[in-house]
DNA sequence: CTTGAAAACGTACGGAA
DNA sequence: TTCCGTACGTTTTCAAG
């Protein structure tokens, strides 16, 4: 992949409104140039989406936690994206190699909230759980170059 | 906070570019309404900006890791974020109470890479290191309701 | 919240380097 | 190919009611 491909991404990732206008600006394009190369980029998979970053605080929802899960049965199926998808308390999913199979990221109001989540995702899943609360979030997100 | 700004914040964690038209459509309000609501959204802050989610595999760093931060001395004060700011392969920094004192969520090319981030975070910052890896990522970052 | 009007933007297409 | 200019319909944006 290409310099100026790579910038368009950049600036993308860091402002997903940004008009082709000023994408063409600052990568020395035209206008219709770049709204080309930003359709070749979607349609290659390179930008999967847009969205909007929410302040998870203040929309309701201050308690981030991270829960890591073993299962209790060593021979049971790897399906735990597919059995957790519905829980829209969970925002992240990821196996891993480590300690523990997967880690979830979760979003919740209150303490109680998340003792009723683990209590769910412990018996939904068949697994035991560790949790590691977030305290503080410096970062989040940030777009890589 | 409102049903409608709820759904305006949801809609718009989904599709960060969807029209002011489109939002208007979706909520029953007409196009200033939306308009006039999303600004009152971003203005309180509880939209923090938008961003174009982005393949990072395709874009040349498949290999994503948590890195938990354990630091050497327990005196050490306590800005790790600040001092980790730089490194462009930090994707993210949450600040926690468990086994460690930060996660740190990395993008880099090869395990060759990973391992001379992890030799500059230990001597940047002081501190020991455990590694997580990341097999595969089932979600990542899903719109919350 | 609505209307309304001007400016800016997205988008498609033909042609040039 | 990749890029540029033009042209048209749509969207954004900002008053004022």
């Amino acid at each position: 992949m290409e310099k100026i491909d790579r910038k368009i991404l950049r600036l993308l990732a860091d402002d997903g409104r940004m008009s082709y206008t000023d994408l063409g600006k600052a990568t020395g394009l035209s206008t219709s140039a770049v709204h080309q190369r930003v359709k070749r980029l979607e349609e290659r998979g390179l930008i999967t989406g847009y969205g909007a970053s929410i302040d998870h605080a203040q929309a309701g929802r201050p308690l981030t936690a991270f829960i890591s899960i073993t299962p209790f049965d060593p021979a049971a199926p790897d399906d735990y994206p597919d059995r957790l998808a519905d829980v829209e308390e969970i925002e992240s999913c990821w196996s891993v190699a480590g300690d523990e199979s997967y880690i979830l990221k979760v979003r919740v109001a209150t303490p109680a909230d998340l003792e009723a989540l683990l209590a769910r995702v412990r018996t939904m899943a068949n697994v035991s759980t560790r949790t590691t609360i977030v305290l503080s979030t410096a970062y989040e997100n940030r777009p890589i170059g």
